[in-house]
DNA sequence: CGCTCGATTGATAGTGATCAATCCGAGTGG
DNA sequence: CCACTCGGATTGATCACTATCAATCGAGCG
């Protein structure tokens, strides 16, 4: 049984609504739906592996609820954050052999997990797991070249109004987030120390465009946010 | 007629060969030899635009010969350069309506050209297109990943040991390369200014590690560089 | 020959990393 | 129920790196 807390404000991805093919892209990205009838369910408790770094590639995973980031390591120790992946979101999928970042649930977490050989099989066959699957590709890469303009030439404070306005427009209906990530987290996927991330909170909230409780960030301006993270 | 004078050391692409579809990956990437017997080629010289940011997203290109940059802008006038396209790659692929970027020439450029439609009828009927295409954005998102981690956490002169062995990886046969974008493309590729991209071949060059002549660099050591380039 | 644009080199300042010292909250055991 | 502990968060002080401003250089070209 699955009956476990999942994190609050996390929200569950609609069940494969049967929804049309070709319906509009969402703020949420291209919705996997059809694609999602054939995994097969899979609990994750907080703070637990899905997969490592360097094990065998197998299998892909989509989020149904909860979160899953994908941290990669380098040989000098250093660490990076791939992205945090918010229900309807797909990760795992390789080009090689093996992963090249480990997968771990940031808060209580149920995927939905695809063999690979059967997940090919499936895009060559079906037509329409074809389609979101590509869908999805092509939205991401859009999504991770605006992170990389980010990356290489935003400040502190606009990565981090960034990060939030993107988390923001990943969840429906929410200007309250919840951010199970630690300030390490946060910093290891925008390119800065877990010190510069918690000064740059309290830049925010001194300006009175972000309230901070604990874990939950509550968005008090987002139009000034938005003109800070520069779109 | 085309005979223009392409820039030197810019390899023209195997004009599909008949390789078996599953060869193995080369450290060029996926090949995408069977999609290229769709295209139609057109030739564009050193310093045209392909295509600009903002205009409809009617064709996708694949590069035959040469190179092409895809500089993005933003509002506030900053510019990122989300790749160097060489010999084998495709660019312009959108999940919206219209290019997220430009696309120029940086040196006589022959590509060649898939209406959006044409190559979404083709994807769907034909799986050897389907299967290239994915397996090059599947390798895509790979180098990306690196990228995003060098971006976020690289010295400048580690982002330059990286951005030539790039190179040199997907340029077969040569430690000598041409390199026809300014310091300033190289520095919206990798956030840094040009001044310090400037700086930094200097300090690699009194180091012994690469030598200089104009736009053309001789990699001297490259074990050191992918050292410097932390792997 | 002189113009112009990019590359190089120099000097300075700003931003964020790093090192270090609390602080806080959740979990633990008495 | 309360002291204790431990990991993450916050805040502070300093330093290194790179952006920026500025000057010079050099090659290509009219």
């Amino acid at each position: 049984m699955f009956q476990t807390r999942l994190s609050e404000n996390i929200p569950i991805m609609n069940p494969s609504p049967s929804s049309p093919a070709d319906s509009e892209p969402s703020l949420l990205g291209p919705k996997l739906s059809h694609i999602a009838n054939f995994g097969r369910s899979k609990f994750f408790h907080a703070k637990t592996a899905v997969y490592s770094q360097e094990d065998p590639a197998d299998f892909s995973y989509l989020v149904a609820a909860g979160m899953v980031s994908t941290p990669r390591l380098t040989s000098d120790g250093r660490r990076s954050i791939g992205d945090f992946h918010l229900p309807g979101a797909i990760f795992g999928m390789e080009s090689g052999n093996s992963y090249t970042s480990s997968a771990e649930a940031m808060c209580d977490t149920l995927v939905l997990c695809f063999a690979r050989d059967r997940l090919e099989d499936l895009a060559s066959t079906d037509r329409l797991v074809e389609h979101e699957l590509f869908n999805w590709y092509l939205h991401n890469s859009n999504r991770t070249a605006w992170l990389m303009l980010l990356l290489g030439r935003g400040s502190a404070i606009e990565k981090l109004a960034y990060f939030l306005l993107d988390v923001a427009k990943r969840v429906p209906n929410s200007t309250r987030l919840n951010l199970p990530m630690s300030r390490t987290d946060i910093g290891d996927y925008l390119g800065l120390s877990s010190e510069t991330v918690s000064r740059t909170f309290t830049t925010l909230r001194q300006q009175g465009l972000i309230a901070i409780d604990g874990h939950s960030v509550l968005l008090l301006k987002p139009k000034a946010l938005s003109i800070l993270a520069g779109s």
